[in-house]
DNA sequence: CAGTAATTGCACTTCCATTGCATTGATTTT
DNA sequence: AAAATCAATGCAATGGAAGTGCAATTACTG
């Protein structure tokens, strides 16, 4: 078990106060957080900042962008060994339309995708809206 | 076979010039288009009408829109007999991410996909990027 | 033709994403 | 330890796209 000092360090990226924090903010949440929810969450520090830091999350794979549809982006810890980069690691993620809250699905792979000939497939984004399982009442 | 303006007055659209000329445009586009595209291939008409337009032919279910990932919208005409609003009438789209085009798979309908038991499943957007026929050479 | 209703154009606004630059802070070198 | 160097942070400003209020214009109705 490594420490998120460790985690940082072997990513290549700096180990700073500003950045522990998100990191354990996105940490505990269970759903994807847009840039204002994290704004929120941190009000002292300045909105480039955690701009920055997301990205600078997401461009070393630890951290991967969201979009579900409502056009802001989010954004949600890697899992361990993800390689978000591949499609094979692709899992497929759930907007729900009543709480506005998106969640990984990490568990459902997205299936093969068939596409016509002459077309190449490199990635896949697969978003399913709905009714959540906390809204649902079940 | 009815004409343009059969099909709008079939909607309840008023046949209008700017109408006829943006149905037209967006028929004989083999891909989506952005409201930017629209607005250069009209420049002589304003933003907001071209806008208003397509909005209007959105909710009258003539053209669906497009998230591609791109965080840009677009738009494109829907297919004889489409029902937009049905989760099953629902194609997929594929992104290049060569020339940066966005074409309509309606012959690939988006297969049935799995939820986690609370979760219900009402609309799927299902986005495929890679190379397309044109750029791939083949 | 007059009256009414919808469409169009212009101006303005909002929201999110992104960048330039100065400042602060941390790390490395002498 | 001080100087030099490089990265991180904060502030201000910008840009792009989406959306709205209102007045002017155009199309439809009787
Ligand atoms: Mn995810
Ligand atoms: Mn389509
Ligand atoms: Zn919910
Ligand atoms: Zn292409």
């Amino acid at each position: 078990m490594q420490t998120i000092e460790e985690l940082l360090e072997s990513k290549n990226i700096r180990v700073t106060a500003m950045r522990l924090l998100i990191y354990k903010f996105l940490a505990e949440k269970q759903i994807a957080v847009t840039l204002s929810d994290i704004e929120n969450a941190f009000e002292k520090a300045d909105r480039t900042t955690l701009y920055r830091t997301v990205k600078t999350f997401e461009e070393k794979d630890i951290v991967h962008q969201i979009d579900d549809g409502t056009g802001i982006t989010k954004y949600a810890l890697c899992e361990k060994g993800c390689n978000c980069e591949l499609e094979t690691d692709l899992h497929l993620h759930f907007h729900c339309n009543n709480c506005n809250e998106t969640v990984c699905l990490t568990e459902h792979k997205i299936p093969q995708i068939k596409v016509p000939d002459g077309f190449v497939s490199e990635n896949v984004n697969l978003v399913v809206k709905g009714i959540c399982d906390k809204c649902s009442g079940q």
